[in-house]
DNA sequence: GCCACGATAGTG
DNA sequence: ACTATCGTGGCG
């Protein structure tokens, strides 16, 4: 960034698209925490994408519950929320509103700053120091939490079903939602070859 | 109010 | 494969 890339910090536009293009483009983009005076940052190896009102495997399949009302608010919003009352998990609002759907940042490859492997979605969270009080409907074009542009990955993109998302049913479980960079140490959970 | 159940992670 | 741990949401 000092020697002549420009920054650029992704804003509404980017995410004001359907979650699976958003989740593939946002592979290799840095996100950045900005935490007190100490900035953490990671680049982006693994996402998931949670489309529309039908997808069964979305928290907003259920409709606009006090947790999942953010998802149908403006895009470019974190949505943050506590899973198995141990880990958090990061999410970015995509679409337009009243589309609920968000991508869920699932593993990122450690820059700067990482206080843990940020290795799957509930890592991730404990490296930049993400917190539902803190972060969940925060602005992620703030000068708190963004994510940095940056040229397409030169690794393969690949594209699998969801992790864990089982139980709502082979037609949504099989879609592939799961996008990751190949080859990257730090995806989490199942791996093609 | 009550209760079953996670978009997980760590251990065995 | 087993489970810690607690917010969410369905139901009464």
């Amino acid at each position: 960034m000092e020697d002549g890339a420009q920054v650029v910090i992704l804003g509404p536009a980017f995410f004001r698209r359907p979650a699976p293009e958003v989740a593939r483009d946002l592979l290799g983009k840095v996100l950045v925490r900005v935490d007190g005076g100490v900035r953490r940052a990671a680049r982006l190896v693994e996402v998931e994408a949670y489309h529309g009102p039908r997808d069964r495997a979305s928290h907003a399949r259920r409709g606009p519950t006090p947790r999942a009302a953010i998802m149908y608010g403006p895009p470019g919003v974190a949505y943050v929320y506590l899973i198995y009352g141990t880990s958090h998990c990061l999410n970015v609002v995509t679409g337009l509103p009243g589309e609920p759907s968000a991508v869920l940042l699932r593993a990122a490859e450690p820059l700067e700053g990482c206080l843990h492997g940020p290795r799957g979605p509930g890592n991730l969270c404990r490296a930049l120091a993400v917190t539902r009080a803190r972060h969940d409907g925060m602005d992620l074009s703030g000068a708190e939490l963004f994510l940095l542009d940056a040229p397409p990955p030169p690794e393969r993109v690949v594209a699998t079903p969801r992790v864990n998302v089982e139980s709502a049913g082979p037609a949504w479980a099989r879609r592939r939602w799961r996008f990751l960079l190949r080859g990257s140490p730090w995806v989490s959970g199942p791996r093609p070859r």
